[in-house]
DNA sequence: ATGAAAGCGCTAACAT
DNA sequence: ATGTTAGCGCTTTCAT
């Protein structure tokens, strides 16, 4: 015998033990049947007369019953919750829009609602301090020197990652092919004819890093040198400041890698600053073809990645973990999109 | 990397139920005291001696121990998270996009965040089908008809939503002055000049028919007339379309009020292709001062909301509601940036 | 400062 | 087709 311990209702049918709101006991009581026959019935799997399952769906939908999630959480040993980790910066506005697109998160969701997973949404300090309830975790970046994945890595939850497969090897990472990036941009550049060059972003991470590499091994052999590394967030202001600062010390570049095209908006508008032109005196390539370098003036040439494909593919194989199977990094082919810039 | 539970290996006092993650009770029989005294050393919050605490926190890490966050859930009656629900397309690339910008999401994510809560971000129909844990609701938008916000009300759950007040008087909404926003536009164009006016968006949205009745009001007494209104999505696809059809047509206006950016920036695209100059032949005002109107060409005049604040604002209201306080609905303010559409 | 008992609301496993 | 029992892992309440 479960629970008879709670005071008699006012009156309504609705509130049952105290104007809290009624469990599976409650409306097993009120039709005399056992609670797992109303658990039965409300979740359809089991065999359940179906005149009963009527009755109690009726009877669950007048008292206002709720599934206590948490409970079944508890029972089932599982949440049906997929935690996907972030780096926010702490300004408004800037959260996720560097270097992390939407459509990344539009995939991963994408794939996560179809399989009836829910998402939470959260940041590493956040998911360390009050871990929520989950199966397992997507991380977006393995941040500056890994230390994201190895706070996730402590939570001992199955987890998957955006970025470089520059860890352990047997971590599971989903990513673009970074270095083919790089050498695409490098072969772009070089058949233009240009020949001292500008790279502009932050190899600590390792996704940049890899896009240098790329370049580098993609200049090889030619007549073509990098005159620069700037490190170099991933913002336009960066860009912008990285090369007005160069420009000032007279250094000279006819064409630039960007490892964002953030980034290299910033930079066209500093040499447009200083009556340099696009393409005409400078050529620019941009990285992950975001939205807005097709508005941008001029359209920008960018290296293309399937943002919402890796999410999908992310969410699969954090699910397929979950679900205790054996699963693969994946390292997703770019294009080059060649536009004006 | 976290030094030593990578890889547990399988004698390690770490695996102590059958190779289950330890619980609470395990690591109290370990050091023999009461699981409710682990409880406590893990929590902090009550009297435990500090050598007690000690040995506790030393032999949790040693044994791999996590704490089970549905187990508490359930205890406690609480989850520390809030569900944001958003309207997503089918389409990987559309999320959240249109009509509700990044910094709403970053601006109520940057509050939970601050409160030590988590947000599951779902959809409604996921929400629906598969509830999450959560103690309360941000709704992004009611909805056609309202549709969203009762599918919501019917979980029972406290609740706030994005968008215009034409719902039920109760319910707490939190939303920019549209209306407002219409005027502005409405007092730019005539103040231009212009005499013919279109507007552009689907007036089903109550945000977007708001944005309508005020551009009508900001009219009236002016010797300018709205020529036409076309439902429209809120993408630039829909926006080119729309005004192509009219130019097709033989349609003539000399003023535009877009309910979003994207849509007049469509709208833009389709006037150039008939060769028709912004702002020289036509004036366009947009909605939203999303970051790609001060890139597109030429730059977008248009109605600016505080996004970020407007989130801030949705998740302060939904835990005060959670914590049972009373609330209330709230109007914010903006204004119009003038650039050169 | 620590412990014993109880139970949050649900469902798996085993009857009947 | 329905019921009984047990227990998921934790924290509240009330002792000691």
């Amino acid at each position: 015998m479960a629970s008879d311990k709670a005071k008699p209702p006012p009156s309504a049918g609705r509130a049952e033990r105290g104007g809290q709101r009624p469990t599976m006991a409650d409306v097993a009581r009120e039709l005399g049947v056992a609670k797992i026959t109303v658990s039965r019935a409300l979740s359809d799997n089991t065999t359940v007369k179906d005149s009963t399952r009527q009755r109690i769906r009726e009877a669950a939908e007048r008292m206002g019953y709720r599934l206590n999630v948490s409970a079944r959480n508890l029972r089932q040993q599982r949440t049906r919750t997929i935690a996907v980790v972030i780096e926010m910066a702490p300004s408004h506005d800037r959260l996720m829009s560097e270097p992390y697109p939407l459509s990344l998160l539009g995939g991963i969701m994408q794939e996560l609602t179809a399989a009836g997973q829910n998402m939470v949404l959260t940041t590493i300090d956040l998911f360390s301090e009050h871990p929520p309830s989950t199966d397992g975790v997507i991380l977006l970046g393995q941040g500056v020197h890994d230390d994201a994945a190895a706070a996730i890595e402590a939570m001992g939850l199955p987890y998957v990652v955006w970025g470089a497969a520059h860890g352990p090897p047997d971590r599971v990472v989903v990513g673009s092919d970074n270095r083919a990036g790089g050498r695409l941009a490098a072969g772009y550049l070089l058949g233009l004819g240009r020949r001292e060059l500008l790279f502009l972003g932050e190899t600590q991470h390792g996704e940049v890093d890899d896009r240098l590499i790329g370049f580098e091994a993609g200049l090889k052999g030619g007549d073509a040198a990098i005159v620069d590394r700037i490190a170099c967030a991933f913002t336009a202001a960066a860009g912008r400041e990285a090369v007005a600062h160069l420009l000032d010390r007279g250094r000279s570049f006819d064409g630039i890698f960007a490892a964002s095209d953030a980034i290299a908006m910033g930079a066209i508008e500093a040499l447009a600053a200083q009556g340099l032109a696009v393409p005409g005196d400078v050529s620019v390539v941009g990285f992950d073809d975001s939205p807005s370098a097709s508005i941008f003036s001029p359209k920008l040439t960018s290296v293309r990645q399937d943002w919402a494909y890796g999410g999908a593919l992310l969410a699969q194989k954090v699910l397929d973990l979950v679900a205790g199977q054996k699963v693969e990094s994946r390292v997703m082919p770019v294009d080059l999109v060649v536009r004006e810039s």
